[in-house]
DNA sequence: TAGATTGTTAATCGATTAACAATC
DNA sequence: TAGATTGTTAATCGATTAACAATC
């Protein structure tokens, strides 16, 4: 099937990287930037820059760069920041309230139709002037809108059990924000939003450097204490 | 220097998961578990998981898998979920609010000791039993205290004068919740918890799919209208 | 013993970086 | 024209997957 270029996966993540850049440079009035430049505002090496903007426009200009206003609207189009997409949200607490009033989201294309929530206090009301209904509703809501994205901010518990009824109603996409891995059918993307995984990483640097650079004690780090 | 094993970055962001897996299964009474089946539930492959945990452990006895506790205990040590790290926040919105309740993060070692807001109104509470002090008062408690983690999640156009201001104050990891790319020191760890990319990837692959398996309209798709 | 599963090496794959002729 | 920067190919790097002898 001809016409649907794939991208490549970490290719896609840096898309809406440049995008912000790019704006950021529209407002401060520049027209054009190089590979270069714009490689060092978003942190990427200027031959990755070119490689991923050429998979989905070829208009720089050799010597000059690229027309910043025509790259950041083909990456717009690209990213879909337009025509949103339409996504449900199960768990109005403290991480689900925060996320459905990010007002990110809105400039991404991501357009939260109904938050649901198990707590009858809770329903009836709204966040950041979305609905939340009972958890009951969700698969009839799902079904009606032909929503294909959902959003899962509830309790560790409860996750595979949301994720499987939003599945059967319908949804082919999970942006999991709990620490639960789902099982899914294989038709079924999930993004896990993992902060224990990105924890890891940080305090797994700031060990190494506390240990390689003063020595110091910390917890006795890496594999010297296997066994 | 010896001693200090350095574990990819990607082993790295999958051993919180089989951290997780672990616990579970030993909730559940299990006492041996294979590579197959550790692998199963946590979304990767059995090589890949082999290879995983003899970065940190070569404890597992063929013909019967590894055992559970030992395994747990071990990862436990080496994410350092003992001795905790100590991280101020910046920026006590809805979404910094959000982190500093989240149950999870005193789970995986992260000591949140102080948060820090711009707004009047705000300072002298508590969020989760947290104070919230001024921002004027971070450099100092940072030195005072030596922590070397930060998490910024103030609106995008404080994040890069919030950063330079942990820095100075001794702060030698980032951990970004703004869609800003910060510019610091190539000694500073900067990990953003990109929401927007993580929004590309779901978004395309769910437009990839309404286009291949239906044929519909959605947004006109990939590179084929380039230029 | 026979069956299962490890630890590890080799093969494959994908992504990043370097290099450079083409061109504004 | 001379200088800068593109698009793209080739070289490098790192990570994943396959395979299998060793061993419980």
């Amino acid at each position: 099937m001809d016409g649907i270029v794939s991208i490549p996966k970490r290719t896609l993540e840096r898309l809406p990287v440049y995008y912000r850049v790019l704006t950021q440079c529209l407002a401060e009035g520049m027209e054009y930037i190089s590979s270069g430049e714009l490689g060092e505002k978003a942190g990427f090496d200027n031959a990755q820059v070119r490689k991923d903007l050429n998979h989905i426009w070829s208009g720089g200009r050799p010597g000059l760069g690229y027309e910043i206003i025509k790259l950041a609207e083909c990456l717009g189009d690209f990213l879909g920041l337009n025509n949103s997409t339409d996504a449900v949200l199960a768990g109005a607490g403290r991480l689900g309230t925060a996320l459905a009033g990010y007002p990110g989201f809105g400039e991404y294309g991501l357009n939260i139709v109904a938050v649901f929530d198990s707590d009858p206090e809770k329903i009836g009301g709204y966040v950041a002037g979305i609905p939340i209904l009972p958890a009951a509703k969700l698969p009839d809501l799902i079904r009606r809108l032909g929503v294909r994205l959902g959003i899962i901010t509830v309790p560790g518990e409860a996750a595979q059990e949301v994720a499987d009824a939003m599945i059967a109603a319908g949804i082919r996409a999970i942006w999991n924000f709990t620490p639960v891995r789902l099982q899914v059918p294989k038709d079924v993307l999930v993004r896990n939003e993992d902060l224990a995984a990105s924890l890891a990483t940080l305090s797994y640097y700031l060990r190494q450097h506390s240990l390689t650079k003063e020595g110091g004690p910390a917890c006795g780090g890496a594999a010297a204490e296997s066994s």
